[in-house]
This record gives structure tokens, sequence and C-alpha cells, in this order.
DNA sequence: TCAATTATTAATCATTTGATTAAAATATTT
DNA sequence: AAATATTTTAATCAAATGATTAATAATTGA
């Protein structure tokens, strides 16, 4: 057993680990990822994985855990904020979601892929974004357009800030980009996104009233 | 060697496999597919599977063509229409779209993760689509929005109309919906994408001129 | 310093899994 | 019906892979 009871001045093998399974389970997902490779990946023998998290499974839902926590950290304390207007919400979402995925742009596929894989894995993470039911954000949402299921609105947020991360391999390679002015166009849309959202719950309303 | 010559009565047991793989395919990935999952799901002796498809991989590659097909054709004759309105096509791509993904709710999912995980089966898939730089759709939005790289609209219409799809099951948990709901809402966006797609269009320009 | 603890390594195990084989069953042709 | 071709099955192989073990090295605490 690794230890942890001490203040171990040299955290860099398990933090090694931890950090090559980051990246190679982000890449390749769960299925695909071998022990092998972030054993490789870390330059360190394969032992010493099963030794510092007894197994792969273990050290997948350690990784898992604080990808989601990063994933959707972001958005809680924004969306309950009382003290902000809805477009400045919009605002501040589409602003650090997308900077925050530039730095990490394999995410929203690898958890999205691992959701779908072993959804019992997130019950636990899925139960604590519920406050989002409740949330300021969507309140305003409703109040904005009570014609309109709020989701809708948070969905297409999301995805138009997501989105084009998801497709972006396809986007590279259809619109002859480079990477360099595909991440300039995404920060473009960081201004566009609030303006589009401004837009949209600006619209008529075109669904049968119930 | 499966033959091939000739005009078999019964395609049943060549069928039976490619609808299992379909399925387990789509529902785990490559990766997490085993071979016997497929076999058992089919009701046939894991032998066949190599009898009828060589391997695994040839097998994927089949069943990825056809879906990929499935996915992009939709698109390709409405984008190139030089009859139709930008307005239109907007509509005929959402209707169409989510229609084809209420059939398919994993396609999404499946196609992103398959085309990171293995995008040299895609390069000729791509090419396919090519056409997309020269189609009639973006050149209508060039000429509407010559301020906005087109792409950013293109993405965003896919965005709305496929990024449900992909956050289901979450949504399902978070929002409390239950399947019907669910596609109920997805077929409310068959009417709000493009309302909402016209306004984004219409919005004032906040990109710096270059 | 030296015993005890912790970390690391190489070798190996057991299981899973894609694929093959040889024989049996079924269908087709003559 | 006999011969031939095709399909299906059970058994098995070989490689990959997650995990363990036993020995060794390094570190720590007394």
């Amino acid at each position: 057993m690794p230890r942890k009871t001490k203040a171990n001045s040299d955290l860099s093998t398990e933090e090694k680990i931890k950090e090559a399974a980051r990246k190679v389970f982000t890449q390749k997902g769960y299925a695909a990822t071998r022990t092998r490779d972030i054993a490789e990946a870390a330059g360190i023998n394969l032992a010493l994985l099963n030794y510092y998290f007894r197994s792969k499974q273990k050290l997948f839902e350690i990784v898992m855990s604080e990808k989601i926590q990063k994933y959707f950290g972001v958005l809680a304390p924004v969306l309950n904020d009382a003290s902000t207007s809805l477009e400045t919400k919009v605002e501040t979402i589409a602003s650090k979601y997308i900077d925050l995925i530039i730095e990490n742009p394999e995410l929203p596929l690898f958890v999205l892929s691992e959701v779908r894989n072993n959804p019992e894995h997130f019950i636990k993470l899925i139960e604590k974004i519920d406050f989002l039911n409740q949330s300021v954000f969507l309140q305003q949402i409703a109040q904005k357009r009570p014609d309109i299921h709020p989701f809708h609105f948070l969905i297409s947020l999301l995805g138009l800030c997501l989105f084009p991360f998801l497709m972006k391999p396809a986007l590279l390679r259809i619109a002859n980009l480079k990477e360099k002015a595909f991440t300039d166009m995404m920060l473009e849309r960081k201004k566009l996104i609030p303006v589009w959202m401004k837009a949209m719950l600006k619209t008529k309303s075109v669904l049968p009233v119930i």
C-alpha cells in the first residue's frame, strides 16, 4: 500500500501517474486506454499504477471526479448569483466556459462519452448539480420567456459554447482552419454568443399555448 | 469464405450481424465493444462474425460507413439547393436533422467519439463533404453576414440541433424529464431553431473589422 | 547507523478477447 | 441420391492486458 499518512516531500510519482492518466484517458476514453499507456506516458513502472491506485477503474474514477468538478464547477456560482442580470450571466458563462475548454479541448467529448459508457459513475456527480433546477439563472429565463421551457435556453447556450469543440476535428478539415484560426473563432464566439442569446430570448413566441 | 456470387435467399445471418453490430457499436463505442457482444446480440456463433466479415475492424468500417452516410447525407442536397432561401434551408435542416436523430439518438456521440479515436477512418468520408465549402448555404450566409465567418452559423445550427441529444442523459436527470417529454422538447426545437437562427443572423455586428 | 518502512522493478499470472480451425450440419447442384 | 458447396458449431490459439508477487532499492525514523 502506498502510504498516505505522511507528508511525503516527493508527490511526483503519484502525481505523474494522475497527470498521465488525465491525458491518456481524455484522449482515448476509458476502454481504449491501456494501463501500460498510462505507465509509459508517466515514465513509471506499470506496477506502480496499481501500487498507488489499486486498479485502472479506481484511477479513472479519481481523474474523472476532478474533471467533472472542473467541468461543472465553473457553472454553479455564476448560475446562482442573484445579484447579476441574465445578460451578465450569459456573458460570464460563455466567456469562462470557452476559456476553460480552450485549455481542455478534449474534455467535452471525454465527459459525454464516459457518461454514456458508465452512467452509474456519474449519479453522484449529477446529484451535485441538482441545484440547477432551482437556480437563479433558470428563474430569470422563465421570467423573461414563460412560454418556453427554460432548459431550451440553457441547452442552447451550452451547445453554442461546447459544440464547436466537439466538431473541431471535422471543422479543421472542412473549413480548412489551422489551430490558431480555430481558437480565434472560439474567442470570437465569446462575444457572439451573448448577442445571439439576447436575440433568441427576444424572439416572438412560436410554440402553441397548452 | 462467405459466398457472395450467388443470390442467396437468406441474408438474415449477415444482416443480423450487421444489425447487432450497429446497435452494440453505437451504444458502447468501438473499443468497449467485444465481438462476443455482437455475436450474442445477433444470436449467432462468434465464428460467424469472422466468417462473414473477416474482422471486428472490417465489420466496424462497414457499419460506420453507412452511419456516416446517413449522418451527412441529409445535409448535402439541402445545403446545395440554389432554389431555396436561407431561411427555408435552416428550417429544413433543423427539421430533418432532429427527426433523423430522434430515430438514432446515439448516433451523434458515436460518430464524434469514433472520429476522435480513429480520425484516419474518416478521411475519405470527410472528403465527401468537402463540397460544404462551396455550398450555396454558406454563400447565402456570407452574403447576409459578411462580417462573420459563415461557419459560425453552420456550427451554431448543428449545435442547436445536436447538442441536446449529446446531453440527453444528464438532461433527463437534471431537468427531471421523461423520455416522452424530452422528445417533445426536441420537436419543439424544430420550430424554435429557425426562429432563433433568423434572429441570430439579424444581430448587429460585434466583431472588430480587420 | 541500522532496522523498519516505503517505493520501485522485473517477472509472471490469469483473464479477456479477436481470430482460427476442423468437424458437423445444411443447402445446392448434377 | 450422390457429390459438392456453403453455413454453422465447438474447441482452441495467441496476443493483449489488468493485476499480482517477490525481490531489490531507496528513504525514513530511532
